[in-house]
DNA sequence: CCGATATAAAACCTCTTGGTTATTAAACCG
DNA sequence: CGGTTTAATAACCAAGAGGTTTTATATCGG
C-alpha cells in the first residue's frame, strides 16, 4: 500500500508543483486555469501535472476538451506517516500525541464512515 | 525562518538519503558507519551527506579524523507544517484533531515542566 | 617520521529535469 | 463543414543529479 515516497517527495520538491497543489486544494481546475499564474508555457505545466499525476497527487477527469485536475492527497498521508517517526526529534515533549492519535484513529475506525477512494 | 522546502523535499526524494536519516534517528554516526550498509562508494555517501547538510537535515561535528553526523530534524517540522494544510483532504473526518492538537499544545505550554522527558 | 584511517575533492560520465517551440488531437461552436 | 479552444506530444537543449575512480588532506598510532 506504500505510495512511492521517492516520486512523492520528488514531485513536492518543485515550487511550481507545490503551488499547483495549493491551488487545487481550493478546488478542481483545468490545465489553462492552473497555467495562468505562471510565467511558463502550457506544455511546461502539462509536464508538471504529469509528474504530479504519476506521484498520485493529482487525478484528472474529462469534460469536453478540458481535463479538470483534482487534488489526490493520499500520498501526503504517507509522507506524514513517514515524518511521524522523526517527530520526537524536533518536539520531544509531544511524542505522546502519536499514541493519542492512534487511539482516536482506531476508535473512529470502529464506527464506519465515508472514506477516500 | 522558513527552511527551503525545495531543498528539503529534494533531499528526502532519495531513498539512500532517507535511509541515512533513519539511521541517524538512532543516534550519531560517522561517514563510514553510514556508508557501510550501502552498495555504494564512500564519495557517493559523502555527496548524499552534503545534500542533507545543505538542506539543514544533518549537521556534522569533528572528532579526530571522523566527522560524526547528527540528525537535525528542524526542516521536517516545516514540511509537516506545509502538509498540515492538506490534511483535511486525505482525512476529513480527522480534521478536528488539528484543533485538538492545538489545544493540547497550548495547554502544555501554559503549565511548564510537567511534560515528557 | 611513517603508515594507516577517515573523509573530502576533482574529473568524468550518463540519465533525468525543467524548460522551450512547433505540431497534433480532440471536442466544441456557428 | 471549418475554425477555435484545450490540452497533449515531439524534438530539442542546458543544467543538475547520482554515480564512478582517482587523488588529496588531516589526523591518529606507533
Amino acid at each position: 500500500m506504500h505510495t512511492d515516497l521517492d516520486a512523492t517527495f520528488a514531485a513536492l520538491a518543485d515550487p511550481t508543483r507545490r503551488a499547483i497543489l495549493t491551488r487545487l486544494a481550493a478546488g478542481e481546475a483545468t490545465v489553462t486555469e492552473l497555467a495562468a499564474p505562471f510565467a511558463m508555457s502550457q506544455p511546461a505545466i502539462s509536464k508538471h501535472l504529469r509528474v504530479l499525476e504519476r506521484a498520485g497527487l493529482v487525478s484528472r477527469g474529462r469534460v469536453a476538451q478540458r481535463r479538470p485536475c483534482r487534488l489526490e492527497a493520499g500520498p501526503l498521508r504517507d509522507v506524514t506517516a513517514w515524518l511521524a517517526a522523526y517527530r520526537d526529534h524536533w518536539a520531544e515533549r509531544y511524542q505522546h500525541l502519536d499514541d493519542l492519535l492512534d487511539e482516536l484513529r482506531t476508535a473512529e475506525q470502529t464506527e464506519p464512515g465515508g472514506g477516500t477512494p
